[in-house]
DNA sequence: GCGACATTGACAATATTGTTGTCAATTAGC
DNA sequence: GCTAATTGACAACAATATTGTCAATGTCGC
């Protein structure tokens, strides 16, 4: 064995197998992720999809409903939907848009803000008894491995348009 | 900075945000994958959940159908109508169980296997792809990283029940 | 401005994936 | 053998997300 200094990009056949556990394992953590998910926000009444669109607003503040759509890659008749739900609720609100009559601003009210902050508290109890137990170098290395994986699949592919 | 030779379990605080990013990038991950896996085998007529079962049946051989549904974590009437949907496409066999006689074991035919080795094959071709950009150890580390994560999560948590 | 074209919200229909419920046949445990 | 649980068949439903359509609005070239 010489230990080679370049990014082995010979022993891609060795690593095959390796990329392919990290594909089974990603689709495995995913589905417990969602399963915890729903099973520590059950009593909120909110799903993996309404948490998203939240989680959404809470990043990029006041936005479009066809922006959101963009943004998640998802049809925007779709996030009208959810936006519509969210809205009697109180957690978000719609604000007259100066550059757009037909399309107001959607922002988190003060209420969905605390609504997404309790989510995100419940979360962070888990994710530090998870912290707890990972290697810092190793998580760094899983970080960029899987940000290679999502850098190599394509954000889109569904007919490769952008819209209808 | 001391180069702590301990697995820094005391540096959680700092490691949480890497774990927070870890899960985003699961999600995201596990997004693309579905949607590239989708393209791939599009003119197979074979969904996500179609390649789950044939996958499962590859790995396990033949099973009942109560057998897949709990090793998948769905319930039986799911697996029932997938299975139900492979019969007349000839992807899987009923053969008579020795063991019971209400229920029969499901195997892959031959075409059954051809298609998923098929699948599995285009596959490969991303799968090497992708291994070619990822290093040997990161990747590695990656594996670890996300097999505590899955550890860490419950493997179910609908109601705590096994069935109906 | 004005005319063509794209975007947007509202509404409807549909597809997919998965669940729960029920019933009769069968199987397993005692 | 009697009772429990399991199983297949069938149905109803729920959640998530898609596509299609229409009229109102907005954008851009000219």
């Amino acid at each position: 064995m010489k230990p080679s200094p370049l990014p082995d990009s010979r022993a891609s056949a060795a690593k095959a197998p390796d990329a392919d556990r990290l594909i089974k394992l990603v689709r495995l953590c995913f589905q417990r992720l969602r399963a915890a998910g729903d099973t520590l926000h059950a009593d909120l009444g909110i799903s993996a999809s309404l948490r998203a669109a939240l989680e959404t607003l809470y990043e990029l503040g006041e936005d479009t409903v066809p922006e959101i759509a963009r943004a998640k890659s998802v049809s925007r008749q779709h996030i009208q939907k959810i936006v519509d739900a969210l809205l009697p609720l109180g957690h978000v609100t719609a604000r007259a848009n100066p550059g757009h009559r037909r399309s107001p601003l959607i922002a988190l009210t003060a209420k969905g803000r605390r609504l997404f902050e309790t989510m995100r508290q419940r979360e962070a109890g888990v994710v530090a008894a998870l912290a707890k137990r990972l290697d810092g170098a190793e998580l760094a290395a899983a970080l960029r491995t899987l940000a290679i994986l999502a850098e190599s699949l394509p954000p889109r592919s569904k007919g490769e348009s952008d819209d209808e």
